[in-house]
DNA sequence: ACAAGACATCGATGATTGTCAATGTCTTGT
DNA sequence: ACAAGACATTGACAATCATCGATGTCTTGT
């Protein structure tokens, strides 16, 4: 353990840590705010993302984005999967074609956590 | 492929797509972007990156940071190292002890992204 | 010099993940 | 009814990851 005063820091063995952090970022919503995360830890997901949150309608077709990120049928719509599971967009069906538009709530939500 | 006309968007199976979106994010900056957010997509990284902003004097002592997370000492040590790597936090050896720091403007990088 | 303590690294293991080919389920136009 | 197309699901595999015990490297106080 170490004490908080930083111009003297070796002074004392004994004694060390402030109890550190009265509002704690709780288990169970560090474990939400970590899934969120993850479904951004990977480049494809994150292409997928800027797509649907740049397109000119506000939403995009799943038809349209696999080319863009250069990946196989199977592989993007699971992904896409990823990104609805995590709340991140959504999913609306509309005759043969899915169209995907982003959650700004949510992502508001983790920008909230970043700052 | 489908227009992006939603009123009517079953009209026409043979037109589809606009070429959809320009200013794509680039795979390379997709990729370090994810590998940030990746850094944050465990729970047990979440709260000790929430320790250390939240810390009164602005770092904390990994000494501070093993219990309140409930791991063992390695692997505490093993997320810090994965928090330094991503650049969202610093490290500063003093003595016998490890002080981290969060990095603020990494974080306003990630947020950036999220807006 | 030595013992103790703080922290990092190593090695191993079980769990999770990204990817694709193959296949299944709808919906639409003929 | 049928064929075609859009999208999701399944199964399999290689790669990555979280975790911990054991061990190593410094630094400090005796």
């Amino acid at each position: 353990m170490a004490t908080q005063i930083q111009p003297k820091p070796l002074t004392s063995l004994t004694s060390c840590c402030a109890p550190l952090a009265a509002d704690t970022l709780a288990e169970q919503d560090a474990v939400g705010l970590a899934s969120a995360f993850a479904a951004l830890a990977d480049p494809v997901r994150l292409r997928l993302l800027n797509l649907i949150a740049t397109a000119p309608s506000g939403e995009a077709c799943a038809c349209d984005l696999v080319d863009p990120v250069g990946k196989s049928q199977p592989t993007v719509s699971h992904h896409l999967k990823i990104l609805v599971d995590a709340q991140l967009v959504t999913r609306e069906k509309r005759g043969v074609w899915a169209w995907y538009r982003a959650r700004l709530d949510k992502l508001a939500e983790l920008r909230t956590f970043l700052s």
